[in-house]
DNA sequence: GGACCAAATGAAATCAATTTCAGACAAGTC
DNA sequence: GACTTGTCTGAAATTGATTTCATTTGGTCC
């Protein structure tokens, strides 16, 4: 039952530690978050009998009567995804440096575990929620603000402040025009995101709209928006739009992962990329410099999300406005997988 | 400054419940902890006078007084990690389920950042921490242990109880003499530990000792074993050994990203896969099966790991000693990424 | 030398729940 | 009818830190 190792004895309190140094426990918390306020020769007193006793203070009792948990709380759609991956581990290790922990939550795409971790977040008494990606459930955020968890939305820039992120939607329409560029007249597009609600395919109709501009249209059946987020929904991408009888010469998809799919799956039948296939990815992930050739993809620098999010929410953990923001901004980058549109 | 919206009441407490319900704060408690101490009519009361206020217990005064938070710390090397990133994803899921919260840290290798890791899990009063991973500072599980803190390691199966792991020595000795089945002599190993501490070596020593049985040598220039767990490592690791004037005809690669990228490097090369080289990956993740050849692989059952380990985390939350474990099976999986042996 | 002020400290209240302990009441037993 | 037993409930103590408010002390200014 009892696991008593050596020396488990219960650890120090704060009425130990003033004990031991001869003094009241106010001036032991005064030593821990306002030593400003202390004489000198008190606080290393105090310093010296904490460390003899290794004591920690307890955080869920400051917590209680300070009102702040030093927590905050990260809700992602999935950590399957690779940039959400990494930039949960910056965020963390940035917070962690600033003394704060982090709680995480993965609503795997599903609307009821969204609402669900924000009603848990907000009963452990997170200081401030990041909420990443587009909205699930409508209503998560609002539930947040009357719980009176502040929040951040990061990563899709939405009108809804507070929020930090990349424009997505304009970003596609530079990958579609500098596809038009190239002469390409026959598109495709791969974004699985059929199986999620409305507003996270705009993709969609942001593609659309800059293909109209040049007169062009996208028929349904050149568009995949169902299976996964993988290379190898990628490479069954492609061969879907061949079943359909699509012929694209340029496939713009919504990941590095997915397009390196199609980059595989095109190579293996024979088609030479970029010489009869072009094709985008997102994000700019290590993969798409590791394939030949290279992807031409949406650079959305991680490092600036990161650390423009973890500023954001130590504000607004803190009780602070942040001001207003502007969208994060991504960059085109052109690699081997697009190229001139081939004679047809 | 404030952040009025709407009906931002302050939170209902559970002495609010009781008022409304017309009992004591004692039984409001007993109605979310207790039920069954409860007279029906009573508990539908405070049910719905909790129900109308919406009230929600503060999770920070329950663990203060109860000494039972409902977090459980979850530590990890790195969540650029594919396996640990879905790992995590699948424990957070699992223990959502049952009611506990996660805090998520990484250390990213780095021995510093996992005690400190430690030493915040336990200030924020974690039930239980997990450590996925071999240690990186040995004395991070002994201070959770000190710290009143029981902790499960996972992933790698180490002889230092409770532990839930696969025996990745023994399952790469099992890859290496299938190899020595194929025919290969001529082996090279690419498994980037050289940065990290001594124990994570012994995949080295496993695979030196499968050859020695064979009357074979690994020498120091067959072995890859700095740079990064990515693609565009394993493609980088292919050309080292080449530059070395390694030819093997084996490589066995310590996760499936970096054989991928041996892969694709050597057909990049003109080599082709498995006739003139084999390759074998690690953890069967989805990458396996989407390249031309799929991977001969190691699969580490992901689901079987994360239920087992959510079930001895939560025994481990609860007081209870979890029983005797024994490492999870692996499994090595052939497919076309390995061939018979050149002839030379 | 008295009034005033700032700096340093402690005593006690406080945060919001759970838990302990004891009491009320009803039902059964002899 | 007295006694036991078990069920249900409430009053008050408890958890461990922070915060408020009051007090002491020493210095400065006129």
């Amino acid at each position: 039952m009892d696991n008593f190792t050596g020396d488990v004895r219960p650890p120090a309190k704060s009425g130990d530690v003033a004990r031991l140094a001869g003094v009241s426990p106010a001036t032991v918390s005064r030593a821990f978050n306002a030593p400003h306020l202390l004489d000198q020769q008190t606080l290393a007193r105090v310093r010296d009998a904490a460390a003899r006793l290794e004591y920690r203070p307890q955080g869920v009792a400051r917590s209680l009567r300070s009102r702040r948990s030093l927590l905050i709380g990260v809700l992602i759609p999935s950590l399957r995804n690779t940039y959400f991956a990494q930039t949960v581990e910056r965020v963390q290790a940035l917070l962690a440096e600033r003394g704060y922990t982090v709680l995480i939550a993965s609503s795997r795409y599903d609307p009821a575990a969204e609402m669900a971790a924000v009603k848990a977040m907000a009963a452990q008494g997170v200081d401030a929620l990041l909420l990443v990606g587009r909205p699930l459930d409508a209503m998560s955020r609002p539930t947040a603000t009357r719980l009176g968890l502040p929040s951040l939305r990061a990563w899709a820039w939405l009108d809804e402040p507070p929020c930090i992120g990349f424009d997505h939607d304009a970003a596609l329409r530079v990958v579609t025009q500098h596809l038009l560029s190239l002469g390409h007249r026959h598109f495709a597009l791969v974004a699985p995101f059929r199986a999620l609600h409305d507003p996270l395919r705009s993709r969609l109709t942001a593609v659309r709209e800059a293909l109209a501009e040049a007169g062009l249209a996208l028929p349904p059946a050149a568009v995949v928006d169902d299976g996964g987020f993988g290379l190898a929904d990628g490479r069954q991408a492609l061969r879907v739009l061949h079943a359909r009888g699509q012929t694209p010469t340029a496939v713009i998809c919504s990941n590095d992962l997915l397009a390196a799919g199609v980059v595989l799956q095109a190579q293996a039948q024979g088609l030479a990329v970029p010489k009869d296939l072009s094709v985008s990815g997102y994000n700019d992930l290590d993969i798409a410099t590791a394939l030949d050739p290279a992807l031409t993809t949406v650079a959305t620098p991680m490092t600036d999300h990161a650390t423009r999010v973890v500023a954001a929410l130590l504000d607004l953990a803190q009780g602070r406005d942040v001001g207003t923001l502007t969208p994060l901004p991504t960059r085109l980058v052109v690699r081997g997988s697009t190229g001139p549109a081939p004679a047809r």
